[in-house]
DNA sequence: TGCCCTAGCGTAAGCGCTTACATCAGATTC
DNA sequence: GAATCTGATGTAAGCGCTTACGCTAGGGCA
């Protein structure tokens, strides 16, 4: 086709310097290799000409794109925002791109995106948590594509990982909220199913009150998608239940904003009528008006390590090892002494 | 090498099936031209082997990737997050998959993320905003990579566009501003170099202000980052002038909210005391008290249309044509008359 | 001077896929 | 029944790149 004005490849660049496509693509990846003179000759083609590499052929070539790809259930809100951020400025730092996919928390997307991802040649794959159909992860494993699991972290589990405990990080504000007296406790959980940070969060809730001798049973708890609306239908539903709970523990912060948003409508003062606390401890915790009781997690530690991890992994640094985070609480205005 | 375990290629399959690997290829991409009895056996033949075709050969023979990408300059907040995730689905239900990259507002980072999706085989491509070295365009026009610039809108400049007049868009809120008395203004205006949105809507207050015969030179305008810290620390500068402004109009949400927060430390009544606007009305200016004034923007909608047009253009059907959305005011509790 | 090394490049074989073109076996037509 | 057509499949030529291997020339060494 018209030569004049189609993409340059590298046999162009190397016809235009006089030398052999293997000097062009040994400039391009080891510089060291060739000569000064014959290098700067072929810059100065590739400048002129505008080239840059396919990397389609580059990857089919030499099997490395350097490039990492990561699943995340949403971008809709800041949960995942804050740490990947700092995961993709890590890659930078180390020479890889990030290419980001979201799932809208559904496991077939999720799957469909990973497929998309490695198909296209990512070197590496973030994952958020571990509840994954296991053909997911056997099919990275055959395709020797190294996986991260993040935001969770289990003893119990093998698979690489970096994340903070959030059965444990859920305990211990639960057994905050005990010891302020609440004692009718109700629950606005995430999603359960295919979920396990969802899951986690509400098992340590349970035992907590549990091991406070409060029959579990009696928590009222309520699913919901993680979403401000619905965090408030979920609370404005709890609220009309016939017996009040004086405290709702909420499975995230967005979960959280919506109940507190609802309280408001529905004419209750938080905390002197009810208490509500969150999970995460994004911007939006400290925003609210009352400002948000909820578990701190190391968003931006968390990005950053994941990052160093899964380049070790891809350039078989190693094997894969796990990180525990710790959380944090932070007890703000929005949880207080259960009603008398 | 060891071939009980390697990747399944196309090869494979059609070894498995006992057809050539023109007829699996068929089979994936134009299944009607294989006859069933065959598609049936090759199908089985890449369910056993768990193929998956590798995207970097394809778009080397093909030329189509079926992927699109999008650059924006964070995920941090949630700005471009609901737009995207409806540009997402949209594309999804046409067959094509979304890859992100945040260039942290940085235009060499921009242009480093658009040459790496172009050369990962992207088949076009969603800009935020206009203003960008003018030799990218020429870049992506040379390869025939269609780009659609999203998130602006002007009349003078034909790139083929999606988005509002933000300059329109501020200077009628400002109008809005100057009718409830206000005459002391002041401007927490996103950094406007490389950034047409913010240089738009800093212009847009700045008309709105001479219209009104005040000289717009006596506005007090910062400069900064949009995160919520640098909101607050503009805000409390402002407020140590010796002329305090009746009225502190911000170039997003995110900069408003950080002024709202820093009024309150401040023990300033807002609006009693000083208005405050934002722009984008994104969830958190619902959320905080007083809720925001601001410039609603119809975000999903965009995402969805953008989609739309950027197939289109993919697919040759369209040239690439403009689409301007209408904001509107969202008139809330941040902005009263000016205190007398 | 003769030999071996080595640095610097070129040659060419793929990587996994799509697709133009060739082939071939019926089905259709007169 | 021969000629023609048609639909299903195979053959093979790339797509743009990397890299093992081979070649050459100059330098070092005995």
């Amino acid at each position: 086709m018209d030569k004049g004005r189609s993409i340059p490849t590298l046999g162009d660049v190397a016809a235009a310097a006089g030398v052999s496509t293997a000097t062009v693509s040994r400039c391009l990846n080891a510089p060291h290799r060739v000569v000064k003179s014959t290098r700067d000759r072929v810059m100065n083609s590739v400048r002129e000409l505008g080239y840059t590499p396919n990397f389609g052929a580059r990857a089919m070539a030499a099997k490395r794109t350097y490039t990492i790809g990561a699943i995340i259930p949403t971008m809709e809100n800041a949960i995942f925002a804050r740490g990947l951020q700092a995961f993709q400025e890590e890659l930078h730092l180390r020479g890889y791109t990030l290419l980001v996919s979201s799932s809208a928390y559904r496991p077939d997307v999720e799957e469909e995106q990973i497929r998309a991802l490695v198909a296209r040649g990512a070197d590496g794959l973030l994952l958020i948590g571990y509840d994954r159909d296991p053909a997911i992860h056997a099919y990275l494993e055959l395709r020797e594509v190294p996986a991260l699991v993040a935001w969770a972290f289990s003893n119990d589990d093998k698979r690489p990982a970096i994340g903070f405990d959030n059965y444990a990080s859920m305990y211990g504000l639960a057994q905050e909220v005990l010891r302020l007296g609440h004692r009718r406790i109700a629950v606005i959980s995430g999603i359960t199913k295919g979920n396990d940070r969802a899951t986690q969060r509400l098992k340590g809730i349970q035992s907590a009150v549990r091991d406070s001798q409060i029959d579990p049973e009696s928590l009222h708890i309520i699913e919901s998608t993680y979403e401000i609306e619905s965090g408030a239908a979920a609370f404005g539903q709890i609220m009309q239940s016939a017996r009040r709970p004086t405290a709702v523990m909420c499975g995230n912060d967005v979960l959280a904003v919506g109940a507190l948003q609802r309280a408001r409508v529905m004419g209750l003062r938080v905390p002197e009528d009810v208490s509500i606390t969150g999970f995460d401890d994004i911007e939006l915790a400290r925003i609210v008006t009352p400002a948000l009781t909820t578990v701190h997690v190391p968003h931006r530690e968390m990005g950053r390590k994941a990052a160093v991890e899964l380049v070790n992994m891809v350039e078989k640094k190693s094997g894969g090892t796990s990180t525990q985070l710790q959380s944090s609480q932070r007890l703000r205005e929005s949880l207080g002494p259960a009603p008398t």
